[in-house]
RNA sequence: GCCCCCGUAGCUCAGUGGAUAGAGCAUCCCCCUCCUAAGGGGAGGGUCACACGUUCGAUUCGUGUCGGGGGCACCA
């Protein structure tokens, strides 16, 4: 509808400024329906080249019109809007198109290339250190990464998730020696423990697996520990597994899944590290100063030149970093989103020098980043600090099992990733309309049992939902709702643009709140057969952009509370 | 000191170069002989942190100030 609008108006522009290009007419959706179902400011914007007062330009693009079935009125309002109404029927068309597209509904095709074929993104998320459980910030990071590549998936693009593992460096070093004293059995308070040690309950619990000789498995690989504590590499091994295995139940129980999962001590194992180094050094972008080697990743932006291998001989956390990313490139991904906790944003000017010093044709600003900062846990008006398992943080698998993995999910990434959220428990647990996931639960669940009480009781009739008579959808409930299902797919196409879940987890609200109300006032279930039927089938399109919406946020559509 | 995010109702948060800045909670009032009241309707509540610019028009864009958070390692 929207479309055909565009062309509309855009026919009429043209007879009246011929320069004008198409693509800076924009039609609004008005936020009262006092001014009509779409509006646009193309007056006002004409008034300076056409050096004619607004509104009398909006008389000319009106009567320049083209005679339609869409429109049954037009308004000049304010300082020279021009607002659009539709007539039933145009509104009711939207009903139809979700029947038609079905869980399609919503889907575009942003991410197709020339060839109508989907372009490959990868969509890098979580990507913790396997140095203990998953908190509340990876929780975030998991919602809103695992949202985003849904997103894009429904946006046209061929997505590949991927979950990368700093299974090298100093991190696992400071792991390795934490449970190696645990080993020992030296308390955390010991003096000789290491420390910036992990002092969390965990790391006692792999100390015990890996003194009686435990297996554990984790994604593709399978590590027995050999229980010797002179053996630092058994040691290491067992302890980055076990922790991997633990984060692999904590994103199962997230209902996290993953393609790919990417190994640091792979790229330096494979030789891809040296690689990337080498070329760097080739580049002509690095210099040797003070037994180190620098990249100038000021010729790319940054203010300052960063080291690249230490003078102990070892590289810093961003060459494999470097190097991971240039094989993201090599592996055919012209888009890259890394979702991100923001206090690592640093990194993201380093990588972005690193990949332009390689000079093989990535694009300057390639990676994009999507960076979440930082939440802050409340119960009971108070903030939630510590784990028992993990100790300094509150773990996600803590927070699952307390509110669920929907009112978890749902609550992570209803949020702008970019400001600071507060998680609030008690409010993810109350089962009323404060509590928003339930709230747009209740809506899908409240038309199942309509239209289930419908199907039990409708014998004879026959008449599909699907094609029925739409016209008796005309009060203002009903034209509020058509016109906010109508706004879905808009809403989706913003929402992978601008990288924002949240977006999608705002319009769900909103919709649920136009179904509550009209359920409210009118009933469904009356004698009026071709009322009930038009009310049924609305409702029940209505169902279907809830679960399109839910589906995009991993939450659950469910058809009974 | 420098860099990045944020600052909107008492609270948690949306929104946006345009028409009267929205929602939920909290406070107050109202609505079940009726498909789930796990719901709905209404009232009150705002200097969109502040200042100065750009613009026909700024809460939105720019600069500065002040708050809050994060980052400034040969850690990741």
């Amino acid at each position: 509808m929207k479309a055909h609008l565009t062309q509309l108006l855009a026919t009429a522009a043209k007879s009246i400024a011929p320069d004008l290009n198409a693509d800076s007419i924009l039609l609004d959706r008005p936020k009262s329906a006092e001014h009509g179902d779409f509006s646009t400011n193309l007056a006002m914007i004409l008034a300076k080249s056409l050096k004619q007062n607004p509104r009398a330009i909006a008389t000319q693009i009106i009567a320049a019109l083209p005679t339609n079935d869409y429109i049954t009125k037009t308004e000049i309002a304010g300082a020279g809007f021009i607002n659009f109404f539709l007539s039933a029927q145009s509104r009711q068309m939207v009903v139809r198109d979700i029947f038609t597209a079905g869980t399609r509904y919503g889907c575009n095709t942003q991410g197709h290339d020339a060839q109508g074929k989907p372009q490959k993104v990868q969509v890098e998320f979580v990507s913790a250190n396997p140095t203990g459980p998953l908190h509340v910030g990876h929780g975030r990071g998991a919602a809103v990464g695992d949202c985003l590549a849904r997103l894009l998936d429904a946006s046209g693009w061929n997505v590949t998730r991927e979950f990368y593992y700093n299974d090298a460096g100093a991190q696992i070093d400071n792991l390795t020696i934490s449970v190696l004293a645990r080993c020992k059995g030296i308390s955390t308070e010991h003096e000789s423990f290491p420390e910036n040690g992990y002092r969390g309950e965990y790391i006692n619990d792999i100390a015990a697996a890996y003194l009686t000789k435990h297996t554990v498995v984790a994604d593709d690989i399978e590590v027995t520990a050999s229980g010797d504590i002179n053996n630092i590499e058994s040691i290491r091994s067992f302890a980055v597994a076990y922790l991997r295995h633990e984060q692999d139940l904590d994103l199962k129980a997230f209902q996290i899944e993953f393609d790919v999962f990417s190994l640091e001590s792979a790229l330096y194992s494979e030789g891809k590290v040296e690689k990337t180094v080498n070329a760097l050094v080739a580049s002509g972008h690095t210099y040797e100063l003070d037994d180190a080697l620098w990249l100038k990743t000021t010729d790319f932006g940054d203010d300052k030149d960063r080291v690249m291998r230490k003078t102990d001989g070892g590289y810093t956390y961003f060459v494999p970093d470097v190097a991971y990313h240039a094989e993201k490139w090599n592996r055919g991904f012209v888009r890259v989103i890394n979702e991100q906790g923001a206090d690592h944003h640093s990194t993201i000017t380093r990588v972005r020098a690193g990949l332009q010093a390689l000079d093989v044709g990535i694009p300057a600003g390639w990676p994009d980043y999507v960076l979440h900062q930082m939440v802050t846990v409340m119960r009971g008006g108070e903030e939630v600090k510590l784990s028992k398992r993990a100790g300094s943080y509150v773990t996600l698998r803590d927070l699952i099992e307390e509110v669920g993995v929907d009112a978890t999910r749902y609550f992570l990434a209803a949020r702008r990733a970019d400001s600071q959220l507060v998680f609030d428990i008690d409010l993810a647990r109350t089962q009323t309309n404060d509590n928003p996931v339930f709230y747009i639960q209740y809506a899908h669940a409240r038309i199942c049992s309509v239209l289930s009480q419908w199907a039990a009781l409708g014998n004879g009739t026959t008449v599909p939902l699907v094609s029925a008579d739409l016209s008796p959808l005309t009060n203002a409930h009903e034209v509020a709702l058509m016109q906010r299902l109508s706004e879905y797919p808009e809403t989706v196409e913003n929402a992978a643009t601008e990288l924002a879940p949240h977006v999608i987890a705002n319009y769900l609200k909103e919709l649920a709140s136009d179904l509550h109300s009209y359920y409210n006032e009118y009933k469904f279930l009356i004698d009026d057969e071709a009322v009930k039927i038009a009310r049924l089938s609305l409702i029940s399109a209505t169902q279907q952009v809830l679960k399109n919406g839910l589906d995009l946020l991993g939450v659950a559509a469910k058809e009974r509370m």
